[in-house]
DNA sequence: CACTATTAGATTGTGCACAATATATATATA
DNA sequence: TATATATATATTGTGCACAATCTAATAGTG
């Protein structure tokens, strides 16, 4: 019983801490945009495809309305986003991009790069650990 | 620049999901102990050693008095641990188990296996995600 | 057309994370 | 022994996550 319920033990928990020591990396960089990184993750999505509504960003990054629809007024009033009622189904909000929210693309691209070094993890590595967890992911997720 | 800035080629994004998935996958067996997957988190580091004070809570954890005081708080409500101020040295607050607390520990054990059931995880697999975590995790945390 | 079911978002409430600041106590030093 | 410094925790405020509920609009059916 003691092996099992023991920090070191369990991967939840470095999962969980690796997790957060990476938004913690991003931040620096992203300050500097004056955005957070589940605003930087919504507006990867945007810088792929736009406008998007509400309900296709949510499918992306697993995130319901509780968590959208807040993060993208404040993405609206910092002028990044657009958000518009569709006139032919009033029920769904496109999001587009305004100006600002797609210079913010290039400033954005150098950051992974950055981050990366600052964690001091090689490319190999990066790629070893993606491909483990998307083979877990993809048992509970996408498949 | 479009395929730095995809979420399919970043690392983060799967990272950043699978914790939220983990945690997800934990919920409905710690709702049955009415605890949340962060004061299951605390509760393992009592159950590894007990009284300890909010400080070293947080630093096994990374979590600053900020997340924990309130989060300790829930748990003083629930009867699972203790909040004494140490009469030596009134700064410091111990935190201890209750006789409910200790009796968790024996429901929780549990937990991890079914979890990893649940997401249909081997424990090979288990194993590389957590070297491969653990690795990359020495090199900002711990070390 | 009226009625039901479905869908898309919005709202509300709880519980983290975490930065910044405050408070209270203890320790060190002149 | 005053006073400066350090330490431990608490408080406050912002921004997620996410469950549960609500509202408004659309689509399907008889």
């Amino acid at each position: 019983m003691d092996e099992i319920l023991n920090l070191k033990s369990q991967v939840c928990f470095p999962i969980y801490t690796l997790s957060r020591e990476i938004i913690h990396q991003y931040r620096p960089f992203l300050d500097e945009l004056e955005i957070t990184y589940s605003q930087y993750l919504v507006l990867m999505v945007l810088w792929e495809q736009e406008p998007q509504t509400v309900n296709q960003i949510g499918k992306k990054l697993y995130l319901d309305s509780g968590t959208l629809t807040p993060l993208l007024k404040r993405l609206e009033l910092k002028k990044f986003i657009t958000r518009t009622r569709k006139p032919s189904d009033e029920r769904v909000v496109e999001i587009g991009l305004t100006e600002n929210g797609h210079e913010l693309k290039s400033k954005a691209v150098l950051i992974p790069q950055k981050v990366a070094e600052a964690m001091s993890v090689s490319s190999e590595e990066l790629l070893e650990l993606k491909e483990i967890v998307m083979k877990i992911l993809n048992k509970t997720k996408c498949s």
